[in-house]
RNA sequence: GCCCUCGUAGCUCAGCGGAUAGAGCAGAAGACUUCUAAUCUUUUGGCCGCAGGUUCGAUUCCUGCCGAGGGCGCCA
């Protein structure tokens, strides 16, 4: 049986429960979470709904838990269903009830750990938005990682989401780029402020290759040039390091686009600033345009358009967010550094402004930074350890697993001695050894004549086995709760957890009879378990972008 | 000064208001003629930064303090 069936089942006997008890309004649903006890002792399921609801019905809990232990002790599958502590009822299913799952796994397949959670909402979320001046570097690495995974996890859970790199290529940081590369190309010393690192020598040189007429142009037209030839190569190479790091987006949004003139003479920021002033969240001060975020919690006012007429970075956030809701996004995610934490309150007060619900419309997760110890540091890009060396380095699956598999507000520091270790302390290969390990088992079953057309979970009596088993019908709602809270990192420790019992399980239990022994109908059952095991995990992979390999 | 995040075992870190706070590593002791020992079994180790508050119940929520990191612009 699967638990949101037995937490259905619950439910209906806690409201019968309750209006037995004389309460009069009856909650429409109860939600009865059933969670999976630390301890093996206290059985496959747990569940505090008594205590929980035990209040409304004014009776102590212990009480109310023993009158519905004894309820759900007589559901179907259900073997003992005890009260324990202050009210804990543990519940412990019938071998052949719990084993049902795994023939629905390996029914679903890769569908298996999908829901219909965030059904009906569209998601657009933003990550990484580097400035196109420079290859992408450890600071963004963490972010590629995470926000894909979101991403994937988010869909999982059925939202019709898009990834998004807002790319920040206007402003002046875009003729200090162009400069510095001209200056490469000439041979002059780097503008003041400039861009460093070899990289610049690099771009310099395939500008030039590309444009050998460009020595000959006045200075701003070589500027312009410079600028223009290097954003496009360097934008390239970031899309190539992001795609070699198995991130994908769905739009690369220019800001450019966003200053631009339309034929109608204005740009997306000139309409925005008047559907904000629109809206009375506008104001002028000064020869500047303001707009009065402080009515949306921000601690001071933004000003929009200085006073020589020209806008501040902060307009182009308002076109764009409003770019985002008039392409038909509800939900607008933004992933930034904690060295963007000052953005949260003006971004936020942007959607008030907008006429929008700040608290539903607008996400904004901040996450910490990320040191690698040991780290050498890039020649090529100056002071910064590049993506791309990272990646070389220690690989795409341990390097996204190792970025995924915490949350983004926990400052990280990773090891490369562990990472580049093939071993137990390295999760990540403790995770793809075991997936590795299933299909050898199924390998090894296959060859002995162990097949999976013979399937009795009520054989399936191990202990090893039901702790499996109910790790495995836990996926569903993991990847739900990481999707409902933004936290993909859920999925990864899940995945540990799934590993250490097939492990455990494989030590204590065999598919494939040892020796002369004869096959009997548990080892065929047994093959299921090892394939439906081996398909979560492979699930749960994908959903942090791991590969499944399965020989290692 | 104001704002944000963090503080859990020797180390790296989990922990949707619930039970005796967990995992891996490190330390100690075991299991390989193996369905791949890249694994498993047993074990040592905690004033959950400090002090209050809310609650039947707080590592979790609130307030203050201490400590670490980051941020404050008519820059982008």
């Amino acid at each position: 049986m699967e638990p949101q069936a037995l937490a259905a089942l619950i439910a209906e006997r806690v409201l019968a429960q309750l209006s037995s008890h004389g309460v009069e309004d009856l909650p429409a649903e109860v939600d009865v979470a059933l969670e999976r006890p630390r301890s093996a002792d206290h059985g496959d399921w747990a569940t505090s709904v008594a205590l929980k609801v035990a209040k409304h019905a004014g009776v102590p809990p212990r009480d109310f838990a023993a009158a519905l232990a004894t309820d759900i002790g007589s559901l179907p599958g259900v073997a003992v269903a005890d009260v324990a502590g202050p009210g804990f009822i543990n519940i412990t299913l019938e071998a052949g009830a719990a084993g049902e799952l795994v023939a629905t796994i390996l029914e679903l397949g890769e569908h298996y750990g999908q829901s219909t959670a965030l059904a009906g909402e569209t998601i657009n979320v933003e990550f990484v938005s580097a400035n196109p001046t420079g290859p992408l570097h450890i600071g963004h690495t963490r972010w590629a990682a995470l926000g894909d995974c979101l991403v994937r996890v988010l869909r999982s859970a059925g939202a019709d989401v898009t990834s998004e790199f807002y790319v920040n290529d206007a402003g002046a940081q875009m003729d200090t780029f162009g400069e510095s590369i001209l200056a490469s190309i000439l041979g002059e010393a780097p503008p003041e402020g400039g861009y460093q690192g070899s990289y610049i020598a690099d771009l310099a040189a395939r500008v030039l290759e590309q444009d050998p007429e460009l020595v000959g142009e006045s200075r701003a037209e070589q500027i312009a040039r410079a600028r223009d030839t290097g954003y496009r190569l360097q934008l390239a190479d970031i899309k190539q390091s992001l795609t070699d790091f198995g991130v994908e987006f769905g739009v690369w949004f220019s800001e450019r686009t966003l200053h631009e003139n339309e034929a109608t003479g204005t740009s997306l920021i000139d309409s925005s600033l008047e559907r904000l002033r629109a809206g009375g969240h506008v104001f002028e001060e000064d020869d500047a345009v303001w707009v009065r975020t402080t009515d949306f919690g921000d601690d001071k006012d933004r000003v929009i358009r200085r006073a020589n007429g020209v806008y501040t970075y902060f307009a182009a956030d308002a076109a764009y967010y409003l770019s985002k809701t008039d392409r038909g996004f509800e939900k607008k995610i933004y992933l930034l550094g904690a060295d963007h934490h000052g953005y949260i309150h003006r971004l936020k007060a942007l959607a008030g402004a907008a006429g929008e619900d700040p608290e539903k419309n607008i996400e904004i997760l901040i996450g910490q930074l990320v040191s690698i110890n040991g780290a050498k540091l890039s020649k090529r890009a100056g002071n910064i350890i590049e993506l791309d060396d990272l990646r070389e380095w220690l690989g795409v699956d341990a390097l996204r697993y190792s970025l995924a598999r915490y949350p983004a507000d926990s400052p990280l520091s990773l090891d490369p001695e562990i990472l580049t270790k093939r071993s137990n302390d390295n999760p990540v290969f403790y995770v793809q050894y075991a997936h590795a390990r299933t299909h050898q088992v199924a390998r090894n079953a296959e060859a002995s004549g162990v097949a999976t057309d013979t399937f009795d979970p009520s054989l399936l009596t191990e202990p090893t086995e039901a702790a499996l088993i109910s790790s495995l019908a836990d996926f569903p709602r993991v990847v739900t709760q990481a999707a409902n809270l933004r936290e993909p990192h859920r999925v990864a420790r899940y995945l540990e957890d799934v590993a250490a019992l097939f492990h455990r399980w494989y030590d204590h239990a065999r598919v494939t009879p040892q020796g002369d022994d004869p096959i009997e109908p548990v080892h065929h059952t047994r093959l299921s378990l090892n394939n439906a095991t081996g398909q979560v995990l492979r699930n749960g992979l994908a959903l942090l972008g791991v590969s499944a390999p399965e020989r290692m």
